[in-house]
DNA sequence: CGAGGTCAAATGTCTGACATTTGTGGCGGC
DNA sequence: GCCGCCACAAATGTCAGACATTTGACCTCG
């Protein structure tokens, strides 16, 4: 794929590492081809060589790419692409149609994961931590059933799981909520009613929030983990990721 | 802490960058400070500007240092740390003291983990996943017993729970499974005696790792949940992350 | 047909200068 | 004496040009 498509003009070294970043990405470039050459970025965006390496030196410490002296740029497999770097994460999060695959990966770990660190928010959380949990929760209420505001309501949602994540006050987990926002905003642009009746018996989405929220206040491990679950659940169930009989047996135990 | 007391050479940029990373994740700056500039780097290191920048660079975008023009460089708090990174953890894996309170932060993320993580693997896992499991496994037992070849032993644990983490057949999982190499490398040199007889009735680590090992051959989620939380339950005690009493109980519900 | 050499192409590195931002100290006015 | 403004020094950011090194391909010669 050539780089005649993509736009000009942006802000400096990180403007351009931003850009060619989402665009690899959104999949411009398939793993295995050749990066453009240093030379072809400078005269198209009509930047210094510096800027163009430097931004180059960021998609390389991000494994997007490769390079080597005499050979040139190539695209790194997916596998090696570092998702967990907040700035792979942030990129992917205003990106219109990231790959699906990829969003699909990201929430399968939710689901797997975010049980367990329910679990450990009910039993690590402070006052400061249920704070942030009911003022995003009170944030999602005010912006339910608004599709104008629904923009708003998935701040407020990316929030609410970040203030689990963070009230587990482990470093390592603290640092995975920055995967919750390419994972929720995508999925909300994604289906275009993201508040749609619940035609099915899951309950609707800010109720169970609600409950994992008490669970969280409660100290309540057990009820947090499965709260957790059930959040999660629908999505899982629409994404494929868990067979919908299974929902509520094998998984849960 | 000025610079007097690191060593000098080293090679090129990278060796400079893992250099100065390895002693900021050692503790030789303390978040706050403010880090030597790019001219007595220059000087102290006799290498060019270029290669510095490059360096401090790189630390930048690890969530390491932060840099303003004017100002200088600051040492970051250790929440912004991008402890995910390979790299990080790369050289954390051979630094002869990191934080404690790192390593702890760390492993209780895999105690809280793992478990989730050995329970996909036994519903993903195939045949090369076994193969890679079962190499490993015999690679532990081969240099059980014996303290001249502790070094390739942790290799060999190592290489096991990262063949659990990329059994899972989740990228995000998978990625994560550079942050085994430091936790466990470093709690091996921490205890002098790694394999000092059980004293307690947790029985030995071999045989626990051999029975996570055939709970995903037999694609026994629960069982391979329960023995991924006994292959770690023992260093989670020795390191005050549960109590000996919960250890059976409560967490495992 | 193969081994070796030569060349072009691409990235890596160096050097020196200049631009920009930031903090600080001095200077003057009120 | 206090406050605001200005000028300067210090640090990082940026640029341009040249040169070094690695790689792959082509070409030649035995």
């Amino acid at each position: 794929m050539t780089l005649a498509s993509l736009p000009r003009h942006q802000g400096g070294a990180d403007g351009l590492a931003r850009l060619l970043g989402q665009a690899l990405l959104a999949g411009y470039w398939h793993p295995g081809e050749t990066f453009p050459r240093e030379r072809d970025l400078c005269e198209h965006f009509e930047v210094s060589r510096n800027q163009v390496r430097s931004a180059l030196a960021t998609l390389v410490a991000l494994g997007l790419i490769e390079r080597t002296a005499g050979r040139g740029s190539l695209v790194c497999e997916i596998g090696e692409w570092h998702l967990l770097d907040p700035l792979v994460s942030a990129w992917m999060a205003d990106i219109e149609a990231p790959d699906p695959q990829l969003l699909r990966e990201i929430f399968a770990f939710r689901y797997s994961a975010e049980p367990a660190v329910a679990r450990l928010a009910a039993r690590a959380a402070e006052a400061e931590d249920l704070e942030r949990l009911e003022a995003a929760y009170q944030g999602m209420q005010r912006t339910a059933g608004r599709p104008e505001e629904s923009a708003q309501h998935a701040e407020h949602d990316v929030a609410f799981h970040e203030a689990v994540y963070r009230a587990s006050h482990n470093l390592v987990w603290r640092q995975m909520g920055h995967l919750l926002k390419p994972s929720i905003v995508a999925l909300i642009q994604r289906s275009q009613a993201p508040l749609q009746p619940q035609r099915d018996g899951l309950g609707d989405s800010l109720a169970r929030h609600g409950r994992l929220l008490e669970a969280i206040r409660h100290r309540d491990a057990d009820a947090a983990e499965a709260a957790a679950t059930d959040v999660l659940r629908r999505t899982a169930v629409d994404l494929g990721i868990v067979a919908d009989a299974e929902a509520g047996s094998a998984w849960r135990r």
